[in-house]
DNA sequence: GAATCATATTCCCATATAGGCATGTGTCAA
DNA sequence: TTGACACATGCCTATATGGGAATATGATTC
């Protein structure tokens, strides 16, 4: 039975996984090719067991696959996991987006030649 | 002094703030223009201290601000603030677009042949 | 000033971390 | 079999939630 559900598990979804900056940076680093565990640890800084935690979080959510091979296990990126937050912040683009940007001057003046011709 | 860092404050970033549902459908609501905080709160279903607290959270990584309007207060969608999401995020892309999946079809036909090659 | 409306803040609680450290598990080599 | 290596997991702690409820703040109207 759920008592109470203060913050989403961070295997809730990738908004949630990638929420913390190591996350991001062990997924930027395997997009360069799949990697074993003290490969990552080594490149971040991090300790192994911080790395494994952190890759269990990222399978758990679909953003990495392992592979073993041998002693080691080589993790490789799964970017499709990532699309929902690509899609969600899509929409958003025009706020920065400079050709989005123009149009929204246009609609600025069309706005005010509106509330112009309201006034008369 | 700081002795422990748990997760990262929803504060402390873009990410951490719309790894929330709820906001994320806040930021969704005011792409739609300015609202007051009982709009919100009546069209998501929550009640008003949630909204306000959720709207606290997107105002402090600047995705959204907030104007007086006598005793409302009007919130706004500021959209740059999301910018750093669509710029991690747009790397990877290529992991879903069919038009990067047909490029990598040819990679790996090319990858191949070398593989034959190296063979022979 | 009093009542009312709109919003923000505070308090309490159970939960899920992330880090540090120790230890368990599985594989390969001598 | 015994080490040694690569990795996963368990335990402990302090922290920052998010929800619910009550209350504080601020502006408007009577």
């Amino acid at each position: 039975m759920i008592r109470a559900v203060a913050r989403a598990a961070t295997t809730t979804d990738a908004f949630n996984a990638v929420a913390e900056p190591r996350r991001r940076q062990i997924l930027d680093l395997l997009a360069g090719g799949e990697r074993p565990v003290n490969d990552l640890a080594r490149l971040l800084g991090l300790t192994q067991p911080q790395v494994s935690k952190h890759l269990r979080v990222l399978r758990a959510v679909g953003a990495v696959d392992v592979r073993d091979e041998g002693r080691q296990r080589l993790y490789r990126l799964n970017g499709h996991a990532l699309k929902p937050i690509y899609d969600w912040v899509t929409k958003y683009e025009r706020s920065w987006s400079e050709r989005f940007e123009r149009l929204d001057v246009v609609l600025e003046e069309l706005k005010d030649e509106e509330r112009r011709d309201g006034e008369s």
